[in-house]
DNA sequence: TTCATTCATTGATCCTGATCAAAGACTGAT
DNA sequence: ATCAGTCTTTGATCAGGATCAATGAATGAA
């Protein structure tokens, strides 16, 4: 029933426009990118290896899913496979959990665009990357973007120079390092909740970090 | 199992704040509104008579389900509705439907904020609107919106001033009318489709012209 | 290695929307 | 109806981030 994909950098993960498609990310990660009419591009949602995502059929825009590096996913219509799951209700149960998690990372995005400042938009990214896909190393995180800072802009509402602008001044103030393109380790998680203006509580748990959730091998669904 | 609530215009509703919610609402219009730890608020959605919402448990931050009008709602904890509903996979194909339905429109807030000009998403907006409360009057779309100026920039990451702005521009160039705070006519929906960016401005080829308009009529867009 | 191309950083200027301020309109209660 | 309080509109100024422009670094291929 469902379909296997392969994608290299740069590459659209070939979908079924013609209705809703659930696609399971075996491998990898990827951008949910939508084409504006104006021909500028939003993304949506960034995904990493076995996260679930929901892939809307959407007259009027064009909505892609791109390979940030090597992928590999399983597609299937969204309707074909409830069809499949209707006898099996724990299925069910858990694709609504895992929708309602994206639901309430969109929910974050929409927060953190909400926001004004790009410096807690930034901020607020790195940490939201640290908890997905953060290595610790040391008392430090390390993260390996898989995306460019144009994603990130793209992703944000910002443009690459702001981007570009905010990494810099964080790395002057010692909140992060970096290493060419793709590597960042986060320094001071307690000085960067305070910027992405999460002063109260929520910050980043180093048992939290990407490696031990993996343990507890439950694939997310992203939005 | 589930809760009755009443809350008149301003009010919470009140929800068990130790646990994941779902608030089917029966009556009325709401926000959904997370008080930020700065002090300042940002609507994450509205919901009107009919609507599920989901209301995750967030340590950290706080969420509040806010009445606009006058309402009336049936709450439940996620898990226990989920539990006593197992056995109904149509309860929960449904329910999962409609989460993903409040993922796409939550996908669709964040375009929104993501787009930049202030017009563009107020036109957005009110084409939104105009499909989930819009009533036709004559060859408008009459909209009461139960929402303030504030909310409204609450919820688009804009001030209630340029608000105010956008409301008198697209008033002077005959897109749409108001009367008192809540009332509002809109008399030029393609105009406002392309104000809103949901469509390609003039110089366009026939051929994208002839699929704006079928666009038009397309689902779309609320958070 | 070297080169070419793409991506990232830095600088200068401009513009949109935020902020500060004040006046005007609507709503609900008396 | 009148009034008080709140919400909205309008104006003036300011600032953050976009835009334009150029330099510098990283990656991949030959």
């Amino acid at each position: 029933m469902g379909e296997f994909r392969r994608a290299t950098r740069g590459h659209e993960i070939v979908l079924d426009s013609r209705t809703d498609q659930l696609v399971f990310l075996a491998d990898g990660a990827t951008k949910l990118v939508v084409q504006l009419p104006d021909g500028s591009e939003q993304v949506l949602a960034f995904h990493f290896t076995g996260d679930m995502v929901h892939v809307p059929h959407r007259p009027g825009d064009r909505l892609q899913l791109v390979a940030l590096d090597d992928c590999r996913a399983i597609t299937f219509p969204t309707n074909a496979f409830l069809d499949a799951a209707e006898g099996e209700p724990e299925v069910l149960r858990t694709m609504l959990t895992r929708a309602l998690l994206a639901l309430q990372r969109s929910r974050n995005k929409a927060i953190r665009l909400g926001r004004k400042a790009a410096q807690e938009r930034i901020a607020d990214f790195l940490l939201a990357m640290a908890e997905r896909i953060g290595i610790p190393d040391g008392t430090d995180i390390r993260i390996d973007l898989p995306m460019s800072r144009r994603d990130i802009g793209n992703s944000l509402g910002l443009t690459i120079e702001t981007v570009s602008r905010q990494f810099t001044e964080l790395r002057d103030s010692h909140m992060i390092a970096t290493s060419g393109r793709s590597l960042v380790w986060l320094h001071d998680l307690e000085g960067l909740a305070v910027r992405a203006g999460q002063v109260a509580a929520q910050k980043v748990d180093p048992e939290n970090c990407a490696i031990s959730n993996k343990d507890l091998a439950s694939p997310t669904m992203v939005g």
